[in-house]
DNA sequence: CTGTTCTCCTGTGGGC
DNA sequence: TGCCCACAGGAGAACA
C-alpha cells in the first residue's frame, strides 16, 4: 500500500532509471483503472522525453515537454523499471508498459486497479485532481499554525482531519495513527479542540515519521531500480499501527482499537489525550 | 462549508 | 482441504 514515503521512493528510483529517455512505444493491456485510460494515452506519450519526475501528494508527475503524465498508484499499484531486451513474461495485472529508447521499459502493475493515469498539458493547478490539495508535509508549508487554522470549524475527529487531503496531503492511515501517538493526541479528539501548541508538536511528528520512512524506503531503492520484480518495502517498527491489543511501547498498557470512517485506528488510552 | 456514506477492486486470512 | 466472507484501504463522488 503505497503511502507518501513509498511514492517518493518510487519517484527517486524511476528518476535515476529514466531521466532523459524518450518514449518509443506504449502498450496498454487493460484500460480499466480507477478512471479508464484515455484512448489517446499511447499517442500522447510517444516521442516525448522524460525531463523530470515530480511528486505532489501521492501523485507522480512525469514531465514530458509540454505534457505531464499524472499517475497514482492507488492501493496496489507499482512501477518497475525493466530491461527491454530481457523483459519478463507479462504477469497478471501488468496493465501498462512504457517503452523508452534507453533500453528501459516501465511496467505498471495494479491488482486492484485503484490507481490512475492521465496525460494533460498546461498548468497543474487547472487539474481537478491537484488543485484542492493541501500543503506537502515535508515542506515549510506544513506548520502547526496551518493545521490549527484550517480546523477551526471542524468538529470531526482530528485523525479524520489529518487524512483529509485539503488539510495536508500524504498522511494516510498508517502515518495518521503513528503521528498522533507520537504527539500524544487522542485520535478521536475533535479537530477544533486541539491546541495550537499540540498542532505544532503534531506537525513536527508528521514530518519526522514520514522522513524516517523515506530514509528506510531509500534503502530498497537499488533493489527497485534493478527491478527484477519485488520492491520489498521496508517495514518501519510502528508504535501503534497494526498493534491493537499489544503493549504500548511507552507505558505497556494494551493498545486500543477503534474506527474512524471505517479505517482502523489504534491508540494508547493513557499516552494519548 | 461540513460531514457521512458509497464506491471502485482483488488478495489474504480466519472460521468452520 | 476447500468454501465463504469480512477485511484492507486512497480518495473522489454523491448526497444530506
Amino acid at each position: 500500500m503505497p503511502e507518501l514515503p513509498e511514492v517518493e521512493t518510487v519517484r527517486r528510483g524511476l528518476s535515476s532509471a529514466t531521466l532523459g529517455a524518450t518514449v518509443s512505444a506504449v502498450t496498454v493491456r487493460d484500460r480499466r483503472l480507477r478512471w479508464a485510460i484515455a484512448r489517446d494515452f499511447e499517442a500522447s506519450l510517444i516521442g516525448n522525453s522524460i525531463n523530470s519526475i515530480e511528486r505532489r501528494s501521492k501523485y507522480l508527475l512525469f514531465r514530458l515537454g509540454e505534457k505531464t503524465l499524472l499517475a497514482h498508484l492507488g492501493m496496489t499499484g507499482s512501477f518497475v523499471a525493466l530491461p527491454t531486451q530481457n523483459l519478463p513474461a507479462v504477469k497478471a495485472h501488468d496493465h501498462v508498459d512504457i517503452v523508452l529508447d534507453s533500453g528501459i521499459t516501465l511496467r505498471y502493475n495494479d491488482p486492484r486497479r485503484f490507481g490512475s493515469m492521465h496525460v494533460f498539458s498546461g498548468d497543474d493547478m487547472a487539474q481537478p485532481l491537484l488543485k484542492h490539495l493541501g500543503p506537502e508535509p515535508l515542506t515549510a508549508a506544513l506548520t502547526g499554525e496551518h493545521l490549527f487554522e484550517v480546523t477551526r470549524r471542524r468538529s470531526c475527529a482530528v485523525k479524520l482531519a489529518l487524512m483529509d487531503n485539503s488539510v495536508v496531503v500524504g498522511v494516510g492511515n498508517i502515518y495518521a495513527n503513528e503521528s498522533l501517538f507520537r504527539a500524544g493526541i487522542h485520535p478521536s479528539r475533535a479537530a477544533n479542540r486541539v491546541s495550537l501548541a499540540r498542532y505544532e508538536t503534531l506537525a513536527s511528528e508528521i514530518k519526522a515519521v514520514l522522513s524516517e520512512a523515506i530514509a528506510a524506503g531509500g534503502s530498497t531503492l537499488r533493489d527497485f531500480v534493478n527491478a527484477s520484480g519485488e520492491p520489498g518495502y521496508f517495514q518501519l517498527d510502528y508504535f501503534v499501527y497494526g498493534r491493537d491489543g499489544e503493549a504500548c511501547r511507552r507505558c505497556e498498557a494494551p493498545l486500543k482499537l477503534t474506527r474512524h470512517g471505517g479505517r482502523a485506528t489504534v491508540y494508547c488510552r493513557s499516552c494519548q489525550r
